[in-house]
Formats: C-alpha cells, sequence, structure tokens
DNA sequence: TTTTAAGCGAGACGGTACGTCGTGTCTTGTT
DNA sequence: AACAAGACACGACGTACCGTCTCGCTTAAAA
C-alpha cells in the first residue's frame, strides 16, 4: 500500500552511528540531545545535495542543525566520518522506489526491468546524483575497504536479490545463473552511470536491463 | 608480442595535457621545460597511488617533481585539473591487457570473457584502485558532466566495442544487441567492483561476463 | 615563636571567600562540602605556581581538588574571580616576615630596612612570583579599578605603616613625611622587581631602603 | 626643540620585531610586504587600547591591519608574542614627555620631580593603563624571566638615570647614591600605580618624588 | 650585441575550513 | 539542595591548503 511500494526498507542499518565512546556508566551526566543527532545529519543531507560534498562545511551544517559546531564534532570525529554515517543512517541509502503493477508476459523479469527502470529514473535525480558523488569522496577518504559502499548499496542488493529469487522460483529465470553476479552488475552500472552522468541516453539503461534479463533468462 | 597484447594503445589519447594558454607560434621567452610535464605528471601518479587523494598537496607534488609549485600552476590551473590530465595521459588510463588466446567455443564469446578477466585482475591492482577513487573524486569536483569519465574509459569502451562487433560479424552475437549497453555495463560493473574493493568474490566477474554473454548470444 | 615573626596575621582579610548567593539562613537541602572551598582554593594555588596563570583550567583545578567542576562554580563565579579570591584567602597574600631583631642606631629605621630585606627574599621565591604575575593577570581582566591590588596588598601596607609611625613616634622618620607615599612606593618598587624577576641584582632593594630611609630620616 | 621634549627617544629599540626565520638567500622568493609588519603593529597597539588585552583577536588584528590573518602568523608565532614585540617595536614602550623647563632651586633634582609628575600623569592615560595591563598579561605568557619588562622599560630608566647622573655631576644628588635603585623604584612605583589604577591620589607621586628626592639629595 | 619576453625557484599573500580547547551554563541521576 | 558527570553554545586558537602574486635570476629568440 505503499511499503509495499518502497522497494527496501529504508530503517534497519544504523548500530554504529553517533554513539562513540559512550559505553560506560550510562546515566551519567547529562544526556545527548537525542534531536540533535537527527537534526546533524538531517543538515548534512540538505546540505550535500543542494550544493555538493565539497561545498559543505561543519559550521554550515551545525548552523542548520540549530547546534553548536562542538556539538556535532562530540558525535563525529570528522566531516567525511559524519558524511559516511548521514550515509548510512538509512535516512538517505540508494533504495528505490519501483511499482509492482508492471504487466508483462514474465512477471520476475518485469519486476527486475521494472526495478532498473526505476533506478535509471532515480539515479540521475539532482541530488542523488550529489550524494553518489558524495559517497566516491567519502569512501576515498577514509578507506575502508569498500565497506562503505557495500552498506550504502546493501538495501539494493538485497531488493534485488529477492527480485530475482523469486524469478528462479517462479521458473522466468534460469536456476543455474549466477544471481549474486547479475545483482552487482546491475548496480554498479547504474550507479556508475549516476557517477558519469552521461545524459545516459534514455534507454541505455534499459538497453542493458534487456541484455541482463535475456541473459539470465530460463531457456 | 607486447604491443599485440595490449588490448588498447596506450599512447594518443591526450592533446590537451599541460598546453595551457600558450600561443603556438613558439613565442619569444625562454622555452618551457620539456621534462617538467613529464616529472609531473609522474609525480602525481606516484603520490596519489602511494597516499590516495586527498593527501595529495600540489607543494608535494612539485617537490617531489623537483619543481616549484607555480611550474606546476603555469601548466595545470587546479589540482583537480591536473589530477585528470594525468589520468588521461596514457601514463594511466584504464586498458586492460589481455591475452588473446582464449580458446573457446565461439572466439568473440570467448574474447570477452577474457576481457573482463583481465580487467577484473588489472583493477584490483591496489594502484589502480587509487588512481579508480581519485577519478570518482577529481569527477566530482570536476562537475564537468561525467567528460572525464568518458575519456578515462574511452580506450576499455573502444576495445571493448571492437570485440563485440567482431562477436556481431562472426555470428556468436545477434544481431540486435545493444552492444552500447553491454560494454558500458560491463565497464560500470569492472570499475565500481575496484571502488568497492570487496575483493569481489573471484569469480564473480566470471558470472557476469557469463549473465551478459548469455544475453548477447545469438539465439 | 612564630605568629611573633609574621609580620602580619594572615587571616582574617576575606570575609567574601566562597559564599556566593547562598542565604546565610542555612537552607533545606545538602549542605555543602565545606572542605570542597579550601580544596579549591588549594588545588588553584598549586596549579597557579607550577604552571602559570593561562595554564590554568577550571577543569584541572576541579580535577586536583577531586571536585566536579560544577562544584567550583556553585562557589565561584568565574575562573579570575576564583583565583583572586584565592590571593586574598590569606592562604597566600603577602605579608613579608622579617626578623624584628635588627639591631641599628635607630630601631624604627632598622625595623623598616629589614621589611624591605625580607619582602626581598620572600618575593623572589618561585612561587610568590608565580601569584604576584597571576595578580597582574586576573588584575587586567577583573577591571576592578585596583581593588584587588589594594586588597592583595593591605595586610603589607598596614604593617609597613605601623612602622613608619612608630619611627615617627621615636623621633628617627622626620614628622612631615607622606608616610602612605613612601608605603606604596616601596610595595611598588618590590612587586615590580617580582614582576620582572630580574634576579633584581641582590642589594638593589637595599639600595632602595637606603634611599628611601634617607628620605624619610629626620634631619 | 621638540625631541629635547621627549625624554627618551622612541626608535632604537627594534633588531628582533617580525623577522623570524629569514635569515639565509636573502631576495629569494616574494619579499614580505614591509608596510604589513607596521600595518599589524599598529592595529595591534590601537585594538589593545581601545578594548583591553584579552578582547584582542587576532583577525580583528588582520583585518584592522587589512591583511589575512595567516599574514600575522607568518610573522609571529602566537597572539601574545606579536604584543610583546608590539610593546618593544618603539611604537608605543614607556617613554614619559616631560617639560625641561621646569625652575627650581635645583635643576637636577626639579628635572627628577618632572619626570615623576609626566610619568604619573601619562600612566594613567586610559590607553597607557590598557598597555600596561597586557605587558602584565603578556609577560606572564611568555615567561621570558622579566626580559619582556626590562626592555619595555628601558628607555625609562635610561632616561632617568641620565638625569640622576647629570644631578650627580651638578652636586644636587650626593654622589655615594644607588642610582639605580632609585631608578627602579621610581620606575616601578609608577608603573604599579598604573596597575592598580588606585586613582592614585593627585599628589601621591609627588609625595614619592618628595621623599626619593630628599633622600638622594647632597647632605 | 643588446633587448625583451617568458620560464623558473622561492616564498609571501588573501581566503577559508579544519579540528582543538576553554569558558560558563544547563541537565541528568544520585546522595 | 549539593554533587559528579558530562552535554551544550560560543568563540578564539593555530594549522593547512588553495590559487594568486611578486621578487631575482636564467634562457633563448628578436631586434
Amino acid at each position: 500500500m505503499h511499503a509495499e511500494n518502497t522497494l527496501v526498507p529504508v530503517e534497519q542499518v544504523q548500530e554504529q552511528g553517533a554513539s562513540q565512546g559512550r559505553s560506560p556508566g550510562r546515566g551519567r551526566g547529562r544526556p545527548r540531545n537525542a534531536e540533535a543527532d537527527l537534526a546533524i545529519l538531517d543538515a548534512t543531507r540538505d546540505l550535500l545535495v543542494a550544493d555538493g560534498y565539497d561545498a559543505l562545511t561543519m559550521q554550515a551544517i551545525a548552523d542548520r542543525a540549530g547546534v553548536a559546531r562542538q556539538t556535532v564534532y562530540r558525535r563525529w570525529p570528522s566531516k567525511s566520518r559524519l558524511v559516511a554515517d548521514m550515509m548510512l543512517s538509512g535516512n538517505l541509502a540508494v533504495g528505490f522506489e519501483a511499482p509492482t503493477d508492471v504487466a508483462g508476459t514474465d512477471p520476475a523479469i518485469d519486476a527486475v526491468r521494472a526495478w532498473l527502470h526505476a533506478a535509471a529514473r532515480q539515479v540521475t535525480d539532482a541530488s542523488q546524483v550529489a550524494v553518489i558523488r558524495a559517497l566516491a569522496s567519502v569512501a576515498a577518504e577514509n578507506d575502508d575497504d569498500g565497506r562503505l559502499y557495500a552498506t550504502f548499496t546493501a538495501p539494493a542488493r538485497a531488493h534485488l536479490l529477492a527480485l530475482l529469487r523469486a524469478g528462479v522460483e517462479q521458473g522466468g529465470i534460469r536456476r543455474g545463473a549466477d544471481l549474486d553476479a547479475a545483482a552487482d552488475a546491475m548496480i554498479g552500472a547504474v550507479l556508475f552511470t549516476a557517477l558519469t552522468r552521461t545524459p545516459s541516453r534514455p534507454g541505455s539503461l534499459d538497453a542493458l536491463a534487456d541484455v541482463l534479463v535475456e541473459g539470465l533468462a530460463a531457456r
């Protein structure tokens, strides 16, 4: 009904965000302003989307979040770590909504094609482009062996794999195909397209979808 | 015998590198030190590979090139433009060597598979990874609508397309397939793999190759 | 027996130390930890003497006093006020011990000379120097029109004036002399000597004493 | 005729001001903007005099000097060092102008009395007070064993000693007197008066002058 | 041969963000 | 209420890098 339309539930990632060095005696001292965490992440997202990664300033983030600069540094040790966490905080990661009501000969194949369509559309949106580019910068800065990319794309990957597995169940996709590989290829192609922003001949991703789908199809 | 193995001749790309605002008329004053151009590009590459993009400093580049900082700025207007040019200077661009002697049922299909193999190997090399990550950062800064990516991947794209077209000629690949889409997908997937550096389950790209090849195959 | 040797009783000055905004009515809640007052003043003195005024931190003071920072602020409204109070707390104020058994031709003159001797000795002590320098800093911050200086030097001034008046009584010092001026001059010279810490050619203050004494002497 | 009226020539101090780490190959690189040195020192003085030492900001200094903040830091390593140098740069040190045409019974004695008059007047001037208080703060921060005080007061000391020596020559001051001690006492008393800003009972320094002069007088 | 125009090394300069630190206030839970 | 603990707003500090500028010196072609 709506959650249905969201290919991927956006929550659930978290676990490390904004909680450095506060393990022991819980309840000692004034508790952190919980709203500040969110306000900062929101401000970071908004400014990032609006102006891009390197026009992003800790001061500007703090200002927009209505918070002192030090309050940001209390939670995140650096700008790139903040942006990284923001990306993993679920309030942004690549989800790609897609309508499920695509009618075609094979429902699984159609679902994949629909996902690619949606992704292609969404990924060329200016704000998403800014975020994906920032992802590239941030990942390069805190070189974490790709964990950031992996986590960032996890929702999309999970969703896509579910789609493909369903296709295998339903017989539309041949059983031996390496679904992980296909999912990675699609995500890679899509995100890379976003990075390059080659106006991406509208339809280019469709062609990719066709090729992949053809390759996955049973028979 | 070696040049044979290089899928793409690495020279010839450039033409704009290091020649800003200099009337071709071979003016009167002291001529530029031609070695400096190369020394700077080399220094840039070395430092980039060693320390990553943002631990990269104009001063450090100049020092390592044995040159004054201004000498760098005389040739390139900014750091990101220098790095961009370095990447396109043939010095480095993605070529992807591949052995040509892959025997299989279909020579064209085999060639594509071989290319992916080679690319996968080459792209996980530490220095290549550093460069590709820097590419992402630089492209994000330069906001050039993907021209940098396009140029950077041009050699690989050209080579791959040649392979695919040959496949069509020979009948191994079905005529209607969108070869550009397939090439972009492969390059995107390969480079994105490098970005994420998930050691990319050895064989993951093989699986991608299989899927694509299957989708491209005649019948 | 010791108190005899102290030219000035060091207590009694204060009266305002560590009692801000506390209704004398001995309110309802938990009573203040009386030891904390002293511990804080001691910590302040120790750290000041050890590291100087601006390497002095409220946090460090609190830590050394084994107390929370807020406990300090509950008693003193600011760092400079705390330091000011510490200086006036008897804990430290300039007293200048001097032996009373200086035998000379004129007992009053001798007493003054003895006081200057003692002051010179005491004032070059490292810890006293640190305090006097801090005094200068604090007074500069508090902009209290010299009340701090006045209070800080009050014991010494009182003692010195007593000495001089006795001299006038006994005839050793001429009646018309401006004793206040002389006392201020001596104190100023002595403290300024401490500030400059030019090891103050031992004997320099003796010479000052001689000049002053000569100027004050009857005939 | 004017220089005559200035008790102390204000120049000549210098030698270390604003020339850190620039020893070797003179003439290499762009020379420093010589005006900037002065502009910075002037701005420092003006702001210090206007607002006091701790309302003094490197940014404000730079702004007023029409210079980037880094340009200040290129010349002085810290605020206190800058202020210290400013004080020694001759454009501020205590000089104390005094009219020479004081008629009295003894010219030397009169000159000393005139100096004290002038000093007392000058030292209670708001701007001088600010400077002297800053001196106290700065000297406390870069604890240099009083060199700063010594240098700062050097002009006054030199002048005063000259006066006193002339008095000895002319017979107004007795030959055996310790002139250094007397000079230090006068300077100490005067500056300490400034520090305390006890409105310094007008006439208090006159009384000091009388006492000292009496003590120095021949016979 | 003398200009003259540019390259070059060196380093100052304006600007701007960074991350750190200290102050004084506020807010928890505990005594 | 006091207290320990620690978050918070504010604002200065000193550092680093960018891209531009200005010196003195060198190098070659043009006059």
